[in-house]
DNA sequence: CCTGGAGTTGTCCTA
DNA sequence: TTAGGACAACTCCAG
């Protein structure tokens, strides 16, 4: 009997068939026995928050169908589950497609030493980044601290990233009849429903990602640089929650954006560099990962952050009585997402002005993003607190009046997310207490009672960061 | 080792 | 009304 060898793909952050290099070189191996396990042991306090879930739920589904069912699912811990797999199956090898949190880092790396002692077959690839981590560094050998020079110096003038490859033509799955086959097995879906609101927006899977590649390119890279500021334009790809779980890889959407046909001379390059800061995170993350909880300057380790539960619960719910602040701190509880801009802003006002530590801000995200990702989550995070390697100087702070009324003055977006002010003439939206009491009760407006007063003075918040700022660096 | 240029996204004050 | 400089030096990076 001629027996065709078996081997594992282990799917992780990779949940496509096309541009898969680890599932590609399985394909031409022989049978493939797809799998997913749900690690649950190894992440300690990182492991994936609700939203991330479901969104993994969906996915899951999406990839399972496109593989007619194959998938093979597991709960539980991959030191065990992949040796016991590998003996219950007779499979020659696995292969994945690598993940860059520290976490799972060393876990892969006690899986490859275990199979290889055993002389089992076991490779891993990049399927997640552009460039390797360890291929851009400075000349002396050490990782960039700065984005400008990696991206330009290290990334730009490396080797040009791979190609995306076709999905496996001729894949042969096995029907292996082993853990479990229906993904709910994963329960991954909380409970209580909460989540069909924030999942009507999102079309998850790969087939919904690439369309989207596509429609961002085709309709909206025009106009990339300076409508990417504007919260109500559609001028930002969204591509973030599906890069995250791999739906789509970064090789696919770099080269299909820079695709002579499309032309977007000046959109393009910004876009591309955008890709450069998920490149520039996901280094930092690699070669300091203490990325997550601890600020790269030590010098913050003495920043008199103040601890108040009730403000933090005001941010989080989006009643700080800064109408842009509260627009996109309800969005992301309505959505999962949040513009790009309005994270910056919301962060800003978080760190300096509520003075609160950036781990608050780093924590809620990390529970109410679709997008949640450690690495960019942390670098930007740091980034907005003034205390990462590359970050924002300190006396750069937001003012959520000024920001709402440079990139959201006709008011589009926040009174979508922040309805009791709809009927508030723009003059005075982002700044409700400066509106005249007629103005106020002409737009049914009570101060206090259908929308908060401010929780903090701005002009006095933003001078107490600075002194704090500036003492912190008289301390060291 | 030294040197010089440069650094994602802002705000406020002054002339 | 608007444009330019101050803010705060510091570290990073390449030559």
């Amino acid at each position: 009997m001629n027996k065709k060898p078996l081997h594992i793909h282990w799917f992780r952050q990779d949940l496509r068939l096309s541009d898969n290099p680890a599932l590609a070189k399985c394909a031409v191996n022989g049978d493939v026995l797809p799998i997913f396990i749900l690690d649950d042991c190894n992440a300690g306090s990182q492991e994936p928050g609700a939203v991330s879930r479901v969104w993994l739920h969906h996915s899951l589904l999406a990839l399972n169908k496109s593989l007619n069912g194959a998938l093979r699912v597991f709960k539980g811990n991959p030191i065990e589950i992949i040796p016991k797999l590998i003996s219950e199956t007779g499979a020659n090898g696995v292969y994945w497609n690598r993940c860059y949190e520290p976490w799972q880092i060393e876990r892969d790396r006690i899986i490859k030493l275990t199979l290889r002692d055993k002389n089992i077959e076991c490779e891993s690839f990049n399927g997640s980044l552009l460039w390797e981590p360890w291929d851009i560094l400075k000349k002396d050998g050490t990782p960039y601290k700065v984005f400008t020079p990696f991206y330009r110096r290290g990334c730009l003038s490396a080797k040009e990233p791979r190609i995306p490859i076709s999905p496996p033509d001729d894949i042969t799955l096995s029907n292996k009849k082993i853990g479990m086959n229906d993904i709910n097995d994963l329960e991954l879906l909380p409970n209580l429903r909460w989540d069909q609101e924030v999942f009507e927006g999102w079309d998850i899977g790969e087939k919904a990602a690439n369309l989207k590649v596509i429609d961002f390119i085709e309709n909206r890279l025009h106009d990339y640089k300076d409508g990417r500021n504007f919260p109500s334009k559609k001028n930002v790809s969204r591509l973030s929650p599906h890069l995250h779980f791999g739906e789509v890889s970064p090789n696919q959407v770099w080269y299909t954006a820079s695709h002579p046909k499309y032309m977007n001379s000046t959109g393009l390059d910004h876009f591309l560099s955008e890709l450069g800061w998920r490149e520039f995170s996901h280094s930092l993350l690699y070669f300091f990962p203490n990325l997550p909880t601890e600020s790269l300057q030590t010098r913050f380790e003495t920043f008199p952050w103040i601890e108040d539960l009730d403000l933090l619960v005001r941010w989080k719910e989006g009643n700080t009585g800064f109408p842009i602040v509260d627009a996109g701190m309800r969005e992301l509880w309505r959505t999962g997402y949040m513009h790009n801009r309005v994270r910056m802003i919301v962060g800003s006002f978080l760190v300096k002005n509520l003075r609160l530590h950036w781990n608050n801000g780093l924590d809620w995200f990390w529970d109410c993003l679709v997008d949640a990702d450690l690495a960019n989550n942390s670098a930007g995070w740091q980034w907005i607190a003034g205390c990462g390697a590359d970050a924002a100087p300190y006396f750069r702070i937001f003012n959520p009046v000024l920001q709402g009324e440079k990139f959201d003055k006709d008011g589009i977006y926040t009174k979508q997310f922040v309805p009791e002010l709809k009927d508030l003439p723009n003059k005075y939206l982002h700044c409700p207490w400066t509106a005249p009491e007629a103005v106020l009760k002409a737009a049914n407006v009570c101060l206090g009672k259908s929308y908060p007063h401010p929780i903090v003075d701005l002009k006095q918040s933003r001078e107490a960061a600075l002194k704090a700022f500036s003492d912190m660096k008289a301390s060291n």
